[in-house]
DNA sequence: ATGATAAGTGAGAAGCGTTCTCACTTCCTG
DNA sequence: CAGGAAGTGAGAACGCTTCTCACTTATCAT
C-alpha cells in the first residue's frame, strides 16, 4: 500500500490512477464512502481542506495516533477512563459515543529522532 | 446569546445580520477565525459539510459533550484515562495532545425524555 | 482641523473538495 | 442473444471557505 498512514481522498486518485489509467475521481470517493461504512476505513482528521482518511483493519473498538511527523496512523486501545465517563453520567449527561484523536510521534520516528 | 450550542458560520451570519444590517460573510469568518485562535471558540465537528463551533469559555484542558438532540455542547473534564497513555508510550509511542468530542444527551433532553 | 497611515469592513469573485448526473460498459441470468 | 442490474468515468454542479479590492473608520503626529 502506498499509504502507510493517513491519506486523502485525492492522495488516493492520484496513485490509483498512476497504475490504472483513467479512475474517475467519482469512482474513489464512491469507494471511500463504502469502505467507511464498511468500518474499514476511518476519518482521522482533514489537512489543506481535505478529508484526512486512515486503514483501519480491526473489528473492535479502537482510536488512532497520528504521528505528526511522518503521517502514520496507528490504532490504539480506547484510552478512555470510564469512571470520567460516570462523573459525566452523574451530572445528569448520558454519552453514547465519542471520538478521540491522538497525536504525538510514532514509535519509529521517535527512534529515529533518538538516534540523530 | 443566540446559540446555547454549537452553530456554523451561517447560522451566525443570518443572527447577525438580523441585528445589524449587512454584516458580511467574510466579516464572520475573520471573526470566527480570530476566536478559534485566541481559544474562545473550539470546532466540535460538522453538519451539512460546515463546520461546527461551540462557544468555549473554560481556560483550562477540557473538552466537549455534543447533546445529539439540541445541539447544545457542554464543556466537561478530561476523560482520558493516563494508564492508557502510559500503555502507549510504553509501545514506543509518544503521545504529545488529543481530540476528543463526547456525543450524548445532554441532562436537560434526559429530563424531558423521561417527563415524557 | 488636517493629512498620513493602519486597521477593519462588505461585496462578490475565486478556489477547492465533494457530490450528483448521465451516458456508457460490464456482468449476470435466463 | 435479450434484458436488466450494477458499476464506471467525465465533467458539471454545489456549497463552504478564502481571497481580493475598494472603501470606511480609527489613530496619531503635525
Amino acid at each position: 500500500m502506498a499509504f502507510p498512514g493517513a491519506f486523502t481522498a485525492e492522495d488516493l486518485h492520484r496513485t490509483v490512477g498512476r497504475r490504472a489509467e483513467g479512475v474517475g475521481l467519482a469512482t474513489v470517493y464512491r469507494a471511500l464512502a463504502a469502505m467507511q461504512e464498511a468500518g474499514a476505513l476511518a476519518s482521522v482528521g482533514e489537512r489543506d481542506g481535505s478529508t484526512l482518511l486512515a486503514r483501519c483493519g480491526r473489528d473492535d473498538h479502537h482510536h488512532h495516533l497520528v504521528c505528526t511527523t511522518c503521517g502514520t496512523v496507528v490504532g490504539v486501545e480506547c484510552p478512555l477512563d470510564h469512571a470520567a465517563l460516570e462523573a459525566a453520567t452523574r451530572e445528569g449527561h448520558l454519552v453514547t459515543s465519542h471520538e478521540i484523536t491522538l497525536y504525538g510521534v510514532c514509535a519509529v520516528c521517535r527512534d529515529q529522532k533518538d538516534a540523530r
